[in-house]
RNA sequence: GUGACCAUGGUGUAAUGGUUAACACGGAGGUUUGUGGAACCUUCGAUCUGGGUUCAAUUCCCAGUGGUCACCCCA
């Protein structure tokens, strides 16, 4: 890998940043396919594109998402510019499009205001399975309604590009965790009852009590969880609106058909979350080899068990009814969105490809023969372009016998030979790679002979 | 941020405290600028970086970097 150039001094190319990758061929038409699809979905049910930079000021999510949350304190892609702004790298897209919103007066259109969004997402960590640096996400939101079907259209919406996406076995993990009025005093009640049992805690339960009490419902330490079965919940200390909401939401889930679970323990990483949380897994039951000792393989009392796995959200969101005025909007302008994990979804056991509309595989490999023929190729290739025929070729190689041997490696089942003879009659040869059968076109009818082999 | 495991050509693997690090695939070229999938030949190309132990390190040790996974947290 060491290199030494002239000089003598050591020089390494460079390579991609940590916990970033480079995206190529089938994975590219992978990502642009699962893109292309859900941004349809998305349209069918009244949802409209929007795409905002990637680079925002800092205090955007600062006051936005929370300066306690793990997010804003240690994984975003902070930088200083030569004027001294503090950009960051967005690690998340409701408050972007909350900015924008405010910044471009939507309050004024007819509301809500339904958009989508994809693109890349940044976060500081270390990276880990279904995490990494840099990672794609499709997201939706609702903005300027606190209506009930509101959330249940975001939740429809995304359980339909899963769908798409080939995703069967869906949980959906729903929750309230309420409003000003009745959050803080669940808040209250978690926190006093956590105290009477703060010797019986793990390290990072005692840390949470003090910084994100809420999180103390999701700690997976087994000394906890005993207390955890105990505690209040949150669902039924919703204040009356909280309550009517919630129960509204269900009732649009069920009349949707969407099968879900209550989960109390639900509580999201973000602080401007009102109301409606959610998260969607897939659900996949694995069958675990044990070690079967040997008397009881003879007994044959061992089966294999099957654990039911949940994998990691796949999407998660809520209602953000105070994201605006965190941001300082002097009115509170409610919403409620997604957000797609692109990879985690790429990783689950349904997924099925989606091929992108506009790059089919070339079905025609061009192969030029002779110094004239070689000089017109790139005429012919722009009359394929005319006729929206995507191929592949090699200019660069010389000899018929290599330049068929490439087509013939790619799979491509036609090749098009245009050599010296070809050129001076304006003809091209189409030959048929399965059969080898071959047709001579007059250049003039290649468009219309092109349709019938597509 | 913490911890575990890992690191050999472009890819996948092999080997070793001691001469020239092996094999397959791949790339380029040729036998063969007018008809391919084969064969043969030539060629390209690696021990992650830095330090230490040693007569000798790709091999052992330490650190760094990167990968994978877990925790924290999250999509």
């Amino acid at each position: 890998m060491t290199k030494k150039n002239p000089s003598g001094a050591k020089k390494e190319p460079p390579t991609t940043v940590k916990g970033m990758q480079d995206v190529i061929g089938e994975e590219y038409y992978a990502y642009s396919g699962f893109f292309e699809k859900a941004s349809e979905v998305a349209m069918y049910y009244g949802f409209r594109p929007i795409e905002t930079p990637i680079l925002e000021k800092e205090e955007l999510f600062t006051s936005g998402v929370g300066l306690d949350t793990d997010i804003v304190e240690k994984e975003m892609y902070t930088l200083k510019t030569k004027g001294g702004d503090h950009l960051v790298m967005r690690p998340e897209g409701t408050a972007p499009i909350m900015r924008a919103y405010l910044e471009h007066g939507m309050q004024s259109w007819s509301q809500p205001v339904m958009l989508y969004y994809k693109g890349p997402f940044f976060r500081h960590e270390n990276p880990q399975k279904g995490r990494s640096r840099e990672f794609q996400s499709f997201g939706l939101e609702i903005l300027g309604t606190q209506k009930s079907i509101a959330d249940a259209t975001i939740i429809h919406t995304t359980m339909i590009i899963l769908k798409e996406a080939g995703l069967q076995n869906l949980v959906l993990n729903i929750n309230s965790v309420g409003d000003k009025e009745c959050r803080p005093k669940y808040v209250r009640e978690l926190v006093s009852y956590y105290k009477k049992h703060i010797s019986e805690l793990c390290v990072d339960c005692k840390r949470r009590i003090k910084e994100n009490p809420l999180r103390l419902l999701d700690c997976k330490n087994p000394k906890c969880q005993d207390i955890k079965a105990g505690a209040p919940s949150s669902v039924t200390h919703l204040c009356d609106e909280c309550r009517s909401h919630f129960k509204e939401v269900l009732e649009y889930l069920e009349a949707l058909n969407i099968p879900y679970r209550i989960n109390n323990n639900l509580v999201r990483g973000l602080d401007y979350y009102s109301r409606t949380v959610f998260e969607i897994t897939e659900e996949t039951v694995e069958t675990v080899e044990e070690e079967i000792s040997e008397e009881k393989k003879k007994e044959g009392k061992e089966e294999p068990k099957e654990i039911v796995a949940t994998s990691l959200a796949l999407g998660g969101g809520g209602r953000y009814d105070y994201l605006a005025r965190n941001l300082g909007s002097k009115k509170d302008i409610p919403g409620i969105g997604v957000g797609l994990g692109v990879e985690r979804i790429f990783m689950t056991q349904g997924y099925k490809r989606q091929d992108p509309r506009i790059i089919k595989h070339p079905k025609v490999y061009f192969i030029q023969l002779g110094t004239h023929a070689k000089m017109r190729s790139l005429n012919i290739i722009e009359i394929l372009r005319n006729a929206r025929v995507p191929l592949m070729q090699s200019l660069a190689k010389d000899s018929l016998g290599s330049q068929l041997a490439s087509a013939e490696k790619l799979k491509i089942p036609y090749a098009m030979i245009f050599g010296e003879k070809e050129s001076i009659d304006d003809t091209v040869i189409i030959r048929d790679m399965n059969t080898r059968s071959q047709d001579t076109v007059k250049i003039v009818d290649l468009p219309k002979f092109l349709k019938t082999i597509k």
